[in-house]
DNA sequence: ACAAATATCAACGAAAATCCACAAAAGGAC
DNA sequence: GTCCTTTTGTGGATTTTCGTTGATATTTGT
């Protein structure tokens, strides 16, 4: 039996199961254990599987598997929610720019295939990846410095480049939105970036579940914008919109 | 037997079991191992099989795999010697520019892995995606238009990135270079962006295998600089070496 | 927190496959 | 027949793969 013959194996079953063993490989083969490693090993040199001890896993299994471990697991549910709510409010043809994390993950797979014609500026790379499977679809990376825990790009690189943009629309995710503190986020290193899209963009949409309402993080992005639109669940109970609708902001549900 | 029966009857079996061996050939065929060996190799030539150690996989198969994983097979062996006399100028810690297309994936995989330390400026996707496996490199991706057939970035987007950058040394990688036209490329997209590249970095590693040197394409980049090093392989030959160390032009080769 | 069980890693050597250069054989043209 | 070209086989050096071993690391059960 060849070698790559083994590979490709490995590939397929990994493909049906999404995990194997080392020892459930040496019995499908005759070969050592030794040898499974090393298949495994130059497998995943080529970025088509992930070792794991005893074995290896998918790596669609794996970037699940990190963007559930990585935090707010929860609500996959209302972050869909969420994600059609911004949807409603895009139109092909719209030149839009989306922001980083898990929320704007979401909105990119339900704007996947969903509209014709689209220009998407982002600097997140997973953002990116789901749209460029759409080929009518024009997307702009801004480049920049690579942060792989959250897969995007930031510094003044990426900021330049948004400066030099402009779009219809932009969607913003900031990990948090309260009275006193304004749009804010945990990520000092998109907060530049995050202001620069505010200017590059006609119209400006914040996304927040409910449960960012309220909350303050870190470092401040912007203030509280009546001319902003901002887009919830509706966990959000009707006294506390009824204060910020007092400040002018209404929040959209749907 | 004629060869050709028995190559027909290669490919045949290669549409029913996916991959051959060499000794399951030889016994098939009253041949010796060195002329299935060079049957096979012809065939890979035409681009009906791919080898393999040991004997040869369907391209099919083999696609299906280098999809997933891309990195692409052709000229493999010369161009990996390109890249191995490549990456020996580059040192720890360097900070490097690699232009796009398949010569600089081939550099990207020698190089990952190889050093501790590097901080990588690339506008090739597929550049970015290999040598990001590797946690302590620095990459900058410039960012800007994409083109997906080339899994690579363009545009003045991405020219401007690299204007603001500066790097120790530069590696390109020209579709041709000749003593009348210079450095020139069949991809107009991609020529704003080499010549950036030419002028951001210190240093400028031109590759380009034997086929290319003496041909001409569309697009010039730039007129052949002496101070430039210039690395093909062991196919040109010494008389045209000659010719170009006239005008000052040395190749490197190892 | 410890120890046993299990998995991985690194290094070496043997076996197998490949490559290379050259010789032998086979076929074609004259 | 000779001469020439192309194809095939041979032997030896080189490279690649794979299993074994012993040391190290990780997991698991108590």
């Amino acid at each position: 039996m060849l070698a790559s013959e083994r590979k490709l194996k490995i590939i397929e079953l990994l493909e049906q199961k999404h995990s194997v063993t080392v020892s459930e490989l040496t019995a499908l083969f005759p070969v050592s254990l030794e040898t499974v490693r090393r298949d495994l090993e130059s497998l995943e040199k080529d970025g088509l599987l992930k070792r794991v001890y005893g074995g290896a896993v998918s790596v669609k299994k794996m970037k699940n598997y990190e963007r559930l471990s990585s935090r707010s697991s929860e609500n996959i549910k209302e972050k869909q929610l969420l994600a059609q709510t911004a949807a409603s409010l895009i139109h092909s043809g719209d030149i839009i720019m989306i922001d980083g994390g898990t929320t704007a993950i979401s909105l990119a797979e339900y704007i996947s295939g969903r509209f014709k014609e689209l220009t998407v500026i982002t600097h997140s790379l997973a953002v990116f990846r789901i749209l460029s499977r759409q080929p009518d679809y024009k997307l702009i990376l801004t480049g920049g410095q690579f942060f792989s825990d959250e897969e995007a790009f930031f510094g003044h690189l990426a900021v330049d480049t948004l400066r030099q943009l402009h779009a219809d629309k932009c969607f913003l995710m900031p990990s948090a939105v309260s009275l006193h503190m304004g749009i804010s986020d945990f990520m000092e290193e998109f907060i530049p970036l995050q202001r620069q899209m505010l200017l590059s963009a006609d119209k400006v949409f914040v996304l927040a579940d409910s449960s960012k309402i309220g909350t303050d993080a870190m470092m401040k992005i912007a203030p509280l914008d009546p001319s902003y639109t901002y887009i919830t669940d509706a966990g959000l109970p009707e006294d506390i919109r009824d204060i910020y609708r007092q400040h002018g902001i209404e929040f959209v549900t749907e």
